[in-house]
DNA sequence: CGGCTTTGACCTGCGC
DNA sequence: GCGCAGGTCAAAGCCG
């Protein structure tokens, strides 16, 4: 658990200009309440970052007396790194690993909702993925599908599919890489009748990488696939969509984290200036 | 016939 | 070193 990351969050916003006053009033009302729970976050934040920090300190003492923790968490990969980087250690081979690291870095994790009575672990996202395998893994007895691109190997990116223990119609997607080329068929994200997978679809990532935490929150996906319904104008509809975007976002543990490492991130800049 | 899915076997990393 | 669990491979079968 680590809170000192750099700000990194992105808002795709650039898919179309706002067309109705009440859309802009709207957002600006949701705004307004993001903020007010960004604050109380903090807050909660502060609190939970001077507990854990007292905790770490009580671990080391208990644990490691004289040792410093974060030699003793890393202790395996250093003597993993120590001898290759002496067996033969290589500027080329340092290179590869640190791209291969920083590739594994990008991992993200989404969150899709469908009906309960759909059994199949595909999610259609925009891009065309080919299933590689499938297994029962130890904490949820439903099976996780393992996908990798179709442009593979040029597009190195992996995806792992699998229904969520807690929410059987919710299915946690985890995103491995990034994709070197743009979207296979933006048509297959919206045209498909079965609306329920997209309308599931929470537009939002939160990532890990060597640059800190990150936050994406890709509306032009969301917007795209909207359009295609008729309800889309309707603000029952939309009221219902940020609903379901806030629940399910405040559900998502990286997302808490993420934003915990934006804003800690961000106050540390600001104290810096 | 080519591309995709399924599924059992195999590989690899990690904890004990 | 051994066993376990997750991840990957590859042959067989299915489908358009």
């Amino acid at each position: 658990m680590e809170f000192n990351g750099l700000l990194n969050t992105s808002l795709d916003l650039n898919a179309e200009p706002l067309r109705y006053p009440d859309e802009r009033s709207a957002l600006v009302d949701e705004l307004k309440r993001v903020n007010a729970e960004n604050k109380r976050l903090t807050e909660m934040l502060t609190v939970v970052s001077e507990n854990y920090n007292e905790l770490q300190m009580e671990y080391n003492k208990i644990k490691n007396p004289g040792l410093d923790n974060t030699a003793a968490s890393n202790k395996r990969k250093a003597v993993i790194n120590g001898s290759a980087s002496e067996s033969s250690s290589s500027d080329e081979e340092s290179c590869k690993k640190l791209r291969e690291e920083h590739i594994k870095a990008k991992i993200s994790r989404v969150y899709v909702r469908t009906q309960a009575s759909d059994t199949s672990l595909i999610i259609k996202d925009g891009y065309q993925w080919r299933k590689y395998g499938q297994k029962v893994t130890r904490d949820n007895p439903c099976p996780r599908a393992y996908f990798k691109c179709s442009y593979a190997p040029t597009c190195p990116v992996k995806k792992k599919v699998q229904r969520s223990v807690e929410d059987r119609s919710v299915l946690v997607a985890t995103y491995d890489g990034e994709h070197n080329h743009p979207h296979t068929s933006k048509l297959e994200m919206t045209s498909d009748s079965n609306s329920s997978v997209i309308l599931g679809l929470v537009p939002c990532s939160t990532s890990l990488g060597l640059s800190g935490p990150s936050i994406t929150l890709d509306l032009t996906k969301q917007k795209t696939s909207y359009n295609s319904s008729s309800k889309v104008s309707t603000p029952e509809f939309r009221k219902c969509l940020v609903e379901q975007m806030a629940s399910t976002l405040t559900k998502d543990p990286n997302f808490k984290s993420a934003l915990a490492a934006a804003i800690s991130g961000n106050f540390l800049q600001q104290t810096e200036r």
